[in-house]
DNA sequence: GAACAATATAACGATATGGTTATGTAATTT
DNA sequence: AAATTACATAACCATATCGTTATATTGTTC
């Protein structure tokens, strides 16, 4: 993942919340309906917030008649993971700067 | 780390200019004059984002004469790495709502 | 001690976020 | 086909976020 894509996808992950729900499909698939009452939000908001981790690519849905089942992605929740400890190294950029001395010296 | 740490340390990384920051860290500790120029946001901006990272523990400071040396706290987003794919069990929450007739059934 | 340099804090503004209620849409049941 | 159920979307509001400029604060140098 480069960094645009791990900002966005940490963003989807940095809310309480999310992250629980997270944690909870992680047991099982569940439903919408099912999120409401036990995280006690409006169903809309529950709505929204697996709207935003299905965009990010953490959850996935599944249409079952009338409802819609999320379940986790743990590929993408692994390969977060291993990006956060493996960010892209920066070392050749910050040579090349210091090279065109657009660094300032701290000494 | 609980759910509440998790989330404000997620938090804490989910910004492009502060994930930039910590891969520049893994290369070598920076004073805030350094990571203006390379970043092109002002010095205060700068100083904001090194405080945030510091309340989260992902980075330490230093002071050296005038300047302030900002290090990566590798520990902690090792940390963070593993917390994140070992996020808290909530089966048995989940199995506690159920029997407590909570829950919703989907079927 | 006066001037300077690096950093931090304060005050402010634009945009993002996370909740709400109201309403639309799609599948199910009667 | 009418009513119901599950979900999504829209509109709105309060607060958080991330930038700015202005102003401390702290250490260095002359």
């Amino acid at each position: 993942m480069d960094f645009e894509e791990l900002a966005a996808t940490l963003k989807a992950l940095a809310d309480l919340t999310r992250l629980k729900i997270i944690a909870l499909l992680q047991t099982r698939d569940c439903c919408v309906c099912e999120l409401v009452p036990i995280f006690k939000i409006s169903q809309p908001a529950v709505s929204k917030h697996m709207s935003r981790l299905k965009t990010s690519g953490l959850v996935k849905e599944t249409r079952k008649g009338m409802w819609v089942f999320y379940s986790l992605n743990r590929d993408r929740l692994e390969e977060l993971g291993i990006s956060l400890t493996n960010l892209p190294d920066l070392s050749e950029e910050l040579r090349q700067l210091e090279q065109q001395g657009l660094l300032v010296q701290c000494d």
